[in-house]
DNA sequence: CAGCCTCGAGTTCT
DNA sequence: CTCGAGGCTG
C-alpha cells in the first residue's frame, strides 16, 4: 500500500514539473502579446490540472508554481458569472431601407398609427468588448464579460485597474446597479503599446480590439494594470429601483454619476436618424477610438419592455453597421465539405489576408450556383469582405487579373467522403450526398452535433476529439460515447496513454460524459439531429409530448397520415408537412429506433419543464388570434399570451380553447363557431388576462 | 397565393 | 452572421 502511494506520488511529481514548465512557456506567449500558441481552453485545462494536483499533493506546491504567482485569484482561469439580466447582442442593419424596416416593424408591433412618432436614441457603436459592471450599495463589486450572454467571466480584478471607471457612485444611485458598456483601447494608446511591444522585441497586436481583449483576459492583474484600457457605459443590467422613463434619461444619469460615455442623440424622425448616421460616419476618422456603426434604441423604456426580444436580441434596438472593410487576395483552391445532413458546401482556400483586423484564409462559397453566378475559378484574384464583420465572403472576382483561361469549377456529382451520388432535392440549391447512414463524413458531423453546446454539451469532447475517436472506431454511434469508459478498460492503448492525454484528462472526460447521462428531453431531441428540427422545434416537441417514449409512440402512430396523432403533430406551431415528413422519416428508420433504444438504456432523460410556471387564467390553454387587433400589435399579443403560459396556434381546431377575434375576423372565426370553440372579443381578452 | 417572419443549417475565427 | 425554406398571415 505504501509503495503504491509512493509510486502515485512520484507520478504526480513528474507531471507537476511538466505542467509548471509548459504553463510557464505559454505564459510567455500569452501574457505579452495575447498570441498564445494554444487555445485558452487548453491553457485553462493545464492550469486546472495543476491546481487539482496541488490540491491532492500540497507538498508539491513550490514558490515558483504558476498557481502562486501574483494575481493568483485569476489562476483558476476566470470564474463564471451568471447574468441576472442577460447580456444580449444586437441585430444589424446595413442600409437606409433596413433602418426604415426596423422603424416600421416597431411601429407595427406596438400597434401605433402613422402619426405616432417613435423616438430613437442614436449612439456610436464602440468596437471593443462588452462588459457589465455591478455596483452594490454604490460600490463596484463585480465586473463580468458577456460570455454567451447568459453567463460570462468574472474579470473584476482586471477591470478595477481601469482608471476611468468610478469605484463608487454618488448617493442618488440605486442600491443595486449594473452598468453595461464596452471596454476598448484608444488608437493613440494602441499605437504606443505596439511601439513598446516592438521595441521590446515582442509581437504586436493586430488591432485595438484585440489589444483590449488581450489585456482584459490577462491572468496576471499586474500586466493588465500597465495596459491603457478604457470604458464607455451605455446601458443598464439589473437595477434595484427604476430611475428613468427613457433611455435618454438613463444616459444622462450615467453621465451624472461619472460613468465615461460616448455621444448620444435623441432622434424623432427617420430623417433625423439618417442625418445623424452620416454625421457619425463622417466624424469617425477624427475619433480616438474605433467604432463600427451606430446603435439605435427605442427611447421610451415602457415601449422597450413591450417590444421584448426575438431570440437573442432586443426588438427595440439595432446596430446600423458601417460598410464592411474589403481586401484583395488569391483563391488557391476550392474544397468540398460534407455537412451533417449531407450538404456539400464549397469552401474557398485563400492566400491569407487581413480583413478588418483578422487574418482570413477560408471563405464559404455557399453552393454551386454561387460559384457559377460569380464565375469563381481556382487561381482567381478575389475581393473578400467580412459579412456583418464576421463571416468572410467572396464579393467578386477581379476578372482583369485572371491569368489565361482557367477551367470553370467542376462541382462534383459524388460525395468526396463516401463516393455516393450527390443530388439536388427538388430544385434545392444545395447538392446533398445520398450516402446517409453509410457516409462517414455525415456520421462524424452528426456526432459532433450530438455533443455540441446546445445538445449534450460534453466538455472535453470537442470536434477534433470526436473525429479522432470516430476514425479509431471508439465512437461510431451516440450510445458509444456513454460506453467509452467500459471500452477503455480493455483498450490498447487506453486513452490516458495517448498523445496529448493523461490520467487527469482521461478522468475529466469520463466525468463530464457521466454528468450528461442526465439530460433534458428538449436537448435530447435536438441532439438527435433530425432534419429541420433545431432548438426551437425540439423544445416544442418536448413540451407537447413530455417524454421520449410518448414522443416515440406518437411518431409511430402518426406514420398513418389519417391518424389523430398526425393531426396533433401538425397542430404544433411551426410544424407543417415538410417538417413532419422529416420527423416521421427519422422515427420510421429502424437504425434510428436502435439508437433511441440504446440511448434510453444508458441515459436518464428528464421531462421538459415548461419555462413558465405562471398561474394565469390562460396558462396551458391554446389560443388563436384572428382579425385585426386594435389596442396592441399581433406579435405583442402573442408574446403576452405566451408569457402567461398559453400556447398560441395558427389555426383553429377542436383543441383550441379560445379564439380572440379582432376587427374583420374571417374564416377562423367561422370555423371557431362551427366547432363550438369559445370566441372572445379583444376587450374580453384583455379583461381576462388582467383579471 | 404572395409576402413576412422564424427557424435551421452551415461557416469563420478567437 | 447569412441564406434559404417552411410555415403562417392576410
Amino acid at each position: 500500500m505504501n509503495t503504491l502511494m509512493d509510486l502515485e506520488h512520484l507520478d504526480a511529481k513528474v507531471r507537476h514539473s511538466d505542467l509548471v514548465k509548459e504553463i510557464r512557456t505559454h505564459d510567455g506567449a500569452y501574457y505579452q502579446d495575447d498570441a498564445p500558441k494554444i487555445s485558452d481552453a487548453h491553457y485553462d485545462k493545464l492550469r486546472k490540472e495543476l491546481e487539482k494536483l496541488e490540491e491532492k499533493y500540497p507538498d508539491l506546491i513550490t514558490k515558483d508554481s504558476p498557481t502562486q504567482s501574483v494575481g493568483a485569484p485569476a489562476s483558476k482561469g476566470f470564474q463564471k458569472v451568471k447574468h441576472v439580466v442577460p447580456m444580449l447582442s444586437l441585430s444589424n442593419v446595413f442600409s437606409e431601407e433596413d433602418v426604415t424596416d426596423f422603424h416600421e416593424r416597431i411601429r407595427r408591433f406596438l400597434g401605433l398609427s402613422e402619426s405616432d412618432e417613435v423616438e430613437l436614441v442614436a449612439e456610436p457603436k464602440i468596437d471593443g468588448l462588452s462588459c457589465s459592471l455591478r455596483y452594490e450599495d454604490r460600490k463596484l463589486v463585480l465586473a463580468a464579460t458577456r460570455g454567451d450572454g447568459a453567463e460570462g467571466e468574472n474579470i473584476t480584478q482586471n477591470v478595477k485597474t481601469i482608471k476611468d471607471i468610478p469605484q463608487t457612485l454618488p448617493d442618488d444611485a440605486p442600491d443595486i446597479l449594473e452598468v453595461r458598456g464596452e471596454i476598448y483601447m484608444s488608437s493613440k494608446d494602441f499605437e504606443a503599446l505596439n511601439k513598446a511591444q516592438e521595441e521590446a522585441g515582442k509581437p504586436v497586436f493586430a488591432n485595438p480590439r484585440n489589444a483590449a481583449a488581450g489585456s482584459v483576459r490577462q491572468l496576471d492583474v499586474n500586466v493588465t494594470r500597465q495596459r491603457p484600457i478604457k470604458f464607455f457605459g451605455y446601458a443598464l443590467g439589473e437595477v434595484s429601483e427604476s430611475f428613468a422613463d427613457t433611455h435618454f434619461e438613463v444616459r444622462e444619469k450615467l453621465k451624472s454619476w461619472a460613468i465615461p460615455e460616448t455621444s448620444f442623440k435623441l432622434c424623432s424622425s427617420l430623417a433625423d436618424i439618417m442625418a445623424h448616421y452620416e454625421e457619425i460616419l463622417e466624424g469617425r476618422a477624427a475619433l480616438d477610438y474605433d467604432i463600427d456603426g451606430v446603435v439605435y434604441k427605442v427611447n421610451r423604456l415602457d415601449y422597450q419592455e413591450r417590444l421584448g426580444f426575438i431570440s437573442r436580441s432586443p426588438r427595440w434596438a439595432t446596430a446600423h453597421k458601417f460598410p464592411a472593410e474589403r481586401a484583395v487576395t488569391v483563391l488557391k483552391e476550392i474544397d468540398i465539405q460534407v455537412g451533417r445532413t449531407g450538404a456539400l458546401t464549397p469552401v474557398a482556400r485563400l492566400e491569407p489576408v487581413t480583413v478588418g483586423g483578422v487574418v482570413v484564409s477560408n471563405a464559404t462559397l455557399h453552393n454551386a450556383d454561387e460559384i457559377e453566378r460569380k464565375d469563381i475559378r481556382v487561381g482567381d484574384t478575389v475581393v473578400i469582405q467580412r459579412a456583418g464583420d464576421v463571416i468572410p465572403q467572396v464579393v467578386e472576382v477581379l476578372k482583369d487579373k485572371r491569368k489565361g483561361n482557367p477551367p470553370s469549377f467542376d462541382f462534383p456529382g459524388h460525395c468526396p467522403a463516401c463516393g455516393s451520388l450527390a443530388i439536388r432535392e427538388d430544385d434545392d440549391v444545395i447538392l446533398r450526398c445520398t450516402g446517409g447512414l453509410i457516409c462517414p463524413a455525415q456520421a462524424v458531423e452528426r456526432l459532433k452535433h450530438f455533443v455540441s453546446r446546445l445538445a449534450f454539451d460534453i466538455d472535453g469532447l470537442g470536434a477534433k476529439i470526436v473525429e479522432q475517436f470516430y476514425e479509431e472506431g471508439l465512437i461510431k454511434s451516440p450510445a458509444d460515447i456513454f460506453k467509452l469508459k467500459d471500452l477503455n478498460k480493455t483498450l490498447q492503448p487506453p486513452i490516458r496513454e495517448r498523445e496529448g492525454w493523461g490520467d487527469l484528462s482521461e478522468n475529466n472526460l469520463f466525468e463530464s460524459i457521466n454528468t450528461r447521462r442526465n439530460i433534458q428531453l428538449n436537448r435530447f431531441i435536438y441532439a438527435l439531429g433530425i432534419r429541420q428540427v433545431g432548438e426551437a422545434t425540439a423544445k416544442r416537441l418536448a413540451a407537447t409530448y413530455g417524454s421520449l417514449s410518448a414522443l416515440n409512440e406518437a411518431m409511430k402512430a402518426a406514420q398513418n397520415r389519417e391518424s389523430e396523432a398526425f393531426q396533433e403533430l401538425l397542430n404544433i406551431e411551426d410544424i407543417g408537412p415538410a417538417v413532419a415528413d422529416d420527423l416521421l422519416g427519422f422515427f420510421a428508420e429502424e437504425h434510428n429506433q436502435q439508437v433511441l433504444a440504446d440511448l434510453e438504456a444508458l441515459l436518464e432523460i428528464q421531462t421538459y419543464e415548461a419555462a413558465q410556471s405562471v398561474d394565469s387564467p390562460v396558462s396551458g390553454k391554446t389560443l388563436v388570434f384572428t382579425g385585426t387587433l386594435t389596442t396592441v400589435g399581433r406579435q405583442e399579443a402573442k408574446a403576452k399570451a405566451e408569457s402567461l403560459g398559453a400556447k398560441v396556434a395558427g389555426s383553429v381546431s377542436k383543441k383550441t380553447d379560445y379564439v380572440i377575434a379582432g376587427e374583420d375576423a374571417g374564416s377562423k372565426l367561422k370555423k371557431a363557431k362551427d366547432l363550438g370553440v369559445e370566441v372572445l372579443s379583444e376587450e374580453q381578452w384583455s379583461a381576462l388576462i388582467n383579471s
